[in-house]
RNA sequence: GGAGAGGUGACAGAGUGGUCUAAUGUGCAUGAUUGGAAAUCAUGUGUACUCGCAAGGGUACCGAGGGUUCGAAUCCCUCCCUCUCCGCCA
């Protein structure tokens, strides 16, 4: 959520900066709610301090005198006034509240100009994408893969975009997983291990609510919704909650498998591991401290990197323009890995600074030293990593000519062998 | 799932219809005292919204939401959570 006193004051610099983001979003209705909201809150608040002092004085008199029985009767009027105009304030402030969930957060300054992904500026490359090899190919073309990643039977079983992993490639993901956890925990990140169900306030805190409500899944009997990411139970942990500054920063990973609905997709977008409802990722958490949150952004992306730098991928740093920046987010790199097989690259990780604007929806806070006040954390995450994309780049980036893939010397130890058969 | 007991400020804990702007204790902050500390004493000690240039007002908040009433922390209803016992269970 953004800031109401920015907006009400500086309706014309969150204007500018929402149109960096290309979203077609009209303020006026917001204001407007704003401004009756304020003259209806006025009123109630007046009648209110007058009916408490008449309180007050009837407190005094003795009950069941002719005048306490003439007050409580001059009280009526006033006591059906109060609720009249409760009545109406209420749903002005219910509006208001859920026109101010629909604004998205404002884009940094550092943010590029753009519309479009082709707009997003290539922050920086890692490794080479140049090399032909005669055996890449795309990770589902791989001899024996139906073996290790068998989505036949995960759609038999539950649906499309939930393949079984085996064997070889079970032992992968975990040793993915693992080896994510342990880079994170090094680096300073505690380990957590979240609930993957969450309740609507959780969703709403984080931003998926109300707008994205399709790419959820939902259970029937409990209004509770399967995690699209870790993100939001992790968000969540501080959620209405006042931290002592100096606790901060605080650094938190977790794995969690991630759940996504995710409609409208089709062609090679979709084949093999690219894209999945349910597959698993760590995720990079931090909540720091407004002064620092950029500089923790860049680290946070940093760490990021580091994993695909030990795991000897090829990859990409995209920074994202203002057109393809998330609802949420005031700046966003993505990792992409280059897949050797497909020869595209794919999103492995998403960095983002959202500044207050979960922290406000969640009253995240710290007690400023300065101030001796409540102030809102900024709050940052990240992939680190997602698994799926990256096990099917280690898959096409290091398949040997004998069928084999040689695991990077990194990975090796998670595995527990070098090498990964498909036989 | 069944039965019962609860949910009050940073914490403990009083308060069962009307100066509750919530007693008291602990903690915390500042000051006094001290060579310094402890102890003691004094003062202060939440959050949010809103009005105001400011000084300073106002309103709300006793798990959440509704209701009754002139008036609710207190009575009623629904829900959530915690604890105890039973059942079930990895």
């Amino acid at each position: 959520m953004l800031d109401p006193r920015l907006l009400r004051e500086t309706p014309d610099v969150v204007r500018a900066a929402i149109a960096k983001k290309h979203l077609e979003v009209d303020l006026d209705p917001v204001l407007a709610l704003d401004a009756l909201w304020r003259t209806q809150l006025s009123e109630v608040e007046a009648l209110r301090s007058r009916q408490k002092s008449a309180n007050n004085e009837m407190a005094g008199l003795k009950k069941g005198s002719p005048e306490f029985l003439a007050k409580v009767q001059e009280m009526k009027g006033l006591s059906s006034l109060v609720k009249e105009k409760e009545a109406s304030l209420a749903p002005t402030e219910t509006k208001w509240r859920a026109a101010m969930l629909t604004l998205p957060n404002l884009p940094h300054a550092s943010v590029p100009e753009g519309r479009t992904t082709e707009q997003n500026v290539v922050y920086a490359t890692h490794g080479k994408t140049d090399v032909a090899s005669p055996l890449a190919r795309p990770h589902w073309e791989i001899p024996g893969f139906d073996r290790l990643f068998d989505f036949a039977r995960g759609a038999k079983v539950t649906g499309a975009g939930f393949p079984f992993y085996v064997g070889d490639g079970a032992r992968l993901v975990r040793a993915l997983v693992q080896f994510f956890l342990d880079e994170g925990g090094k680096a300073g990140y505690q380990e957590v291990h979240p609930p993957i169900l969450v309740n609507a306030a959780s969703a709403t805190a984080v931003g998926q609510l109300p707008d994205k409500e399709g790419m959820m899944y939902q259970t029937v009997e409990d209004q509770f919704y399967l995690v699209p990411t870790a993100e939001t139970p992790l968000t969540n942990f501080f959620r209405d909650e006042i931290l002592d500054e100096a606790a901060l920063p605080v650094y938190r990973c977790a794995y969690t498998p991630c759940f996504r609905r995710e409609a409208g997709s089709y062609g090679k977008d979709v084949r093999g591991l690219n894209r999945l409802h349910q597959f698993d990722k760590v995720e990079l958490l931090k909540w720091v401290h407004p002064a620092r949150s950029y500089e923790e952004l860049e680290s946070l992306r940093a760490h990021a990197e580091s994993l695909l730098q030990k795991l000897e991928l090829p990859y990409r740093v995209l920074l994202m323009c203002g057109g393809d920046l998330g609802f949420a987010q005031a700046k966003k790199y993505d990792l992409e890995v280059w897949s050797a097989g497909q020869k595209r690259w794919l999103e492995v990780s998403s960095c983002s600074n959202f500044e207050a604007f979960q922290a406000r929806r969640a009253q995240i806070r710290f007690r400023s030293k300065e101030s001796g006040r409540p102030e809102l954390v900024h709050t940052i995450n990240g992939s680190g990593l997602a698994v799926p994309r990256v096990l099917s780049a280690v898959l096409e980036n290091n398949l040997q000519a004998d069928g084999r893939v040689k695991l990077p010397a990194a990975l090796a130890p998670y595995f527990g062998k070098e090498l990964l058969s498909f036989a």
